[in-house]
DNA sequence: TCTGTTCTTGACTGATCATTCCAGAACATG
DNA sequence: CATGTTCTGGAATGATCAGTCAAGAACAGA
């Protein structure tokens, strides 16, 4: 019974999830964050509330659109190892191609944010729990089809695979050449050998 | 022939660093350096110039100091990979020991500043490189030692070790558990087994 | 067409940002 | 003790920051 609003919440969304994922919280300003979501002020406080609400909105929109799409590769069928080489390889191709360097917005965050900021943290933490627990339960298929060594542990090789992952993250945001990147990678795969 | 400075400019530009290793470069406010370094505005900007040379100098401090000394340890004598094991699962445990959860000045400007500032991430990339050289080193006498497998490559392994630690220091921020830190760390070096 | 609600717009606020500058204090040299 | 240089302290600058607000535009329902 009102006039409605001209834009797309979901859509201006995205766009400040691409900008605070590009520059990080403190380097975005609001002015960044209006010319981008291309809406106007009160707007944006009235729909997303202030910086800090609407950078809460982003990560989440991120942990269950990118991030959780991006799971369920590891669902798929077929040798439980293949399919974790594969997601692997695909990820580092995926950041390779990237010329913005954006990274991963977990991670970003992660560094920026999580020691200063609880809440923040919070959600960081559940976010690599969600990617940790997307390892295991292939690993735990990779255990039971007899693809690990006895003495390997999926919940140990979970923790691995994200912790190296977040590694390669860091090391293509400094600028690392693909060879090196490949080295990463193929070296700390060559664990299921 | 003229007064001289009331403050020692290695332990201002020493607190400094420690300011922006905590706190990022973006976070830290001209106020934050100027109280946590004890001397005055027109000190600073006499003596370090401005916000972005003053980091640039922190950085440099960092990887002469902090980073260069750690690598030493590198180079102590004994069976090459047992050095390696000894260095990663001290440097595991000196993080862990830290409450405040600084991480690695390195790692943390990678990320925040590395796409965006050139001359910022050269030397990141700088600082990096040698930390590789260093993995590389023992690596090498681990080869000609016969410590490593015949498809083990000294390179693609310095260049795995550096990566990986850099993920241990991501997860670390995001406030992981000791308990899967080490699971990293374990797993990780379970590729020299 | 009229009414009521919500959205849009842009000016505005006060705080904080990095940086400059200058007057006076402090010291080494003569 | 006098002089010249450098350092100190703090006021002041203009830019930018996040966030507020009021006036008017736009629309839905009556």
């Amino acid at each position: 019974m009102a006039r409605p609003k001209e834009f797309d919440p979901d859509e201006a969304l995205d766009k400040a999830m691409h900008v605070f994922w590009h520059k990080g919280y403190e380097a975005t300003s609001m002015e960044d964050l209006l010319s981008a979501m291309d809406i106007n002020r009160g707007s944006l406080y009235d729909t997303f509330g202030d910086k800090r609400a609407l950078f809460l909105k982003a990560m989440d929109r991120y942990c269950n659109g990118m991030v959780a799409q991006k799971l369920t590769l590891l669902n798929q069928p077929g040798p439980a190892l293949d399919t974790i080489r594969r997601f692997i390889r695909g990820m580092l191709e995926m950041a390779l191609s990237d010329q913005t360097r954006k990274g991963c917005l977990i991670a970003n965050t992660a560094m920026e944010l999580s020691p200063h900021e609880k809440e923040i943290g919070n959600r960081v933490a559940r976010a690599l729990g969600r990617v940790e627990e997307a390892y295991h339960k292939v690993l735990v298929r990779a255990k039971q089809n007899g693809e690990l060594r006895k003495e390997q542990d999926p919940r140990a090789l979970a923790r691995y695979l994200t912790g190296m992952m977040q590694g390669v993250i860091v090391m293509y945001k400094a600028g690392t050449p693909a060879e090196a990147m490949r080295d990463i990678v193929e070296t700390g795969l060559s664990i299921f050998d």
